[in-house]
DNA sequence: TATTGGATCGCC
DNA sequence: GCGATCCAATAG
């Protein structure tokens, strides 16, 4: 059974609490009658004017853009000439503010995802930003998409499990290094670092 | 137009 | 620990 897509008013709040929530969600990205999907154990908060190490600090940009548009949007941007980062745009339209996927434990197409991934140990399919867009196939061709309805969607799982959620600092950034805006699931073994 | 550094990854 | 690799943003 598919989860039920997360609607506009979930992301239409402040980015740490969304970030916090979203862990425990299923991602899902149907393309050409395959399913791939996963469930969100990493996230990090990025907030707009006040966050120094946010795309969209220094105002609006053409890559940017869509940070300070509609709740529930994809955000996807190339990064280190390899890489791309899946984040979901949150605040009210107007406010920047985009929460980044970090990592997933995979649930459905796992075999596509090895293949794209060129690995067969399932923990290293999708435990880091760019592993997992890497896996799902996502570019920069999926940023500005409605995440709340369609084939590409977060929704919930349906389990009621309690989940053991820790708070740490972000990953890989050079400024505003100390700010507890990283959410991870501390059960995981899909986290992208420890 | 040129330069710089990056919300990363994988190999050394 | 470091290089790959390309693009966006900023400076000149």
């Amino acid at each position: 059974m598919s989860p039920v897509s997360l609607d506009r008013h979930f992301y239409e709040r402040n980015t740490q609490v969304v970030a916090f929530e979203l862990i425990g969600k299923v991602l899902v990205f149907k393309e050409n009658g395959t399913k791939i999907s996963g469930k969100i154990v990493e996230t990090e908060a990025y907030f707009g004017a006040k966050d120094p190490a946010s795309h969209a600090y220094r105002g609006m940009t053409p890559r940017n853009r869509v940070m300070f548009g509609a709740p529930g949007v994809s955000y996807v941007y190339f990064t280190y000439g390899n890489h791309h980062c899946l984040n979901v745009v949150t605040e009210k339209e107007g406010t920047a503010g985009a929460v980044l996927i970090r990592a997933l434990e995979p649930m459905e197409g796992i075999e596509l995802m090895k293949k794209r991934r060129g690995k067969a140990n399932e923990e290293q399919l999708t435990n880091g930003p760019g592993k997992l867009t890497q896996a799902f196939g996502i570019t920069r061709e999926h940023s500005g998409i409605n995440l709340t309805s369609g084939s590409f969607y977060i929704g919930e799982t349906g389990d009621q499990e309690f989940l053991s959620i820790q708070t740490a600092k972000r990953i890989g950034i050079s400024r505003a290094k100390d700010e507890l805006l990283r959410f991870y699931l501390s059960t995981s073994d899909h986290v992208s670092v420890r």
